[in-house]
DNA sequence: CTTGATGCAAAAACTTTGCAGGTCA
DNA sequence: TGACCTGCAAAGTTTTTGCATCAAG
């Protein structure tokens, strides 16, 4: 019988991704992790991602090359990536009326659809 | 001075991307191009992928987390990935109606978009 | 001929895996 | 205490770079 334990590195990798406000880099979740502990090994870093993935509590996104990894059962949501600093911010408004089912021009049939916003956030719009 | 010339290389890679039906991998291309040129180097298809993204002639789409190359000035259009083959296609419909400048919820200011489908390509569909 | 381009192999960047020692239950 | 977990380092992958040689113009 295989178990799995609670340990302090992955109760603070576990915090961080339900704390961030969007999808992280697997070098984000190690630097935030390494203000609590400092001798964090980024192999324990993509090990627990692995690990949280496998059970479905996160999963991952990829945007412009990189992935990233976010907590799941947010619902239907999309991203929305600042030109301007980088950072990815979660969108719970939908811009895309397609059911699963509908038969897109050419005879696609959509299961699902992923939509990707790129422009300036909120902050950068307040700094100019 | 700098030249950029013209080589057998180049001039296979080239035509390989303006013949696709949607964007390859950077192994597709070294495969297609190898019945051509069976000595051909990866090295030689990265530099040259590079050089075309550069000339601003293709350019990089990440999906799934895999970086392929499609041509550029295809104009505005979206990607449908096969859940069955595996295989993607271009679209030319939107799905969405978000002019650059549109202000979404929350704040963000709208610059661009990018749509991906998934589901089953009409091939696949026929194919039951 | 001159200089840019190619192929090979080494290097760099990013992930995964093996192990000995540490930690949870 | 036993089994799982961690950190470190070695091994894979994927992409980039250095170099001697080849070839476009």
């Amino acid at each position: 019988m295989t178990a799995t334990r609670s340990t302090r590195q992955r109760d603070v990798i576990t915090r961080i991704m339900q704390a961030a406000q969007g999808p992280l880099a697997v070098a984000d979740v190690h630097d935030r992790a390494r203000s609590d502990l400092p001798g964090l090994g980024i192999a324990t870093v993509y090990r627990t991602l692995k690990l949280l993935t496998d059970q479905g509590r996160i999963h991952p996104v990829t945007l412009d090359g990189e992935t990233l990894y976010e907590t799941s059962g947010q619902g239907h949501h999309h991203h929305f990536s600042c030109q301007d600093c980088g950072r990815v911010f979660t969108l719970h408004t939908c811009p895309v009326a397609l059911p699963s089912g509908t038969v897109y021009p050419g005879g696609f049939i959509v299961r699902a659809h992923e939509v990707t916003l790129y422009g300036q956030c909120p902050d950068c719009a307040a700094r100019v």
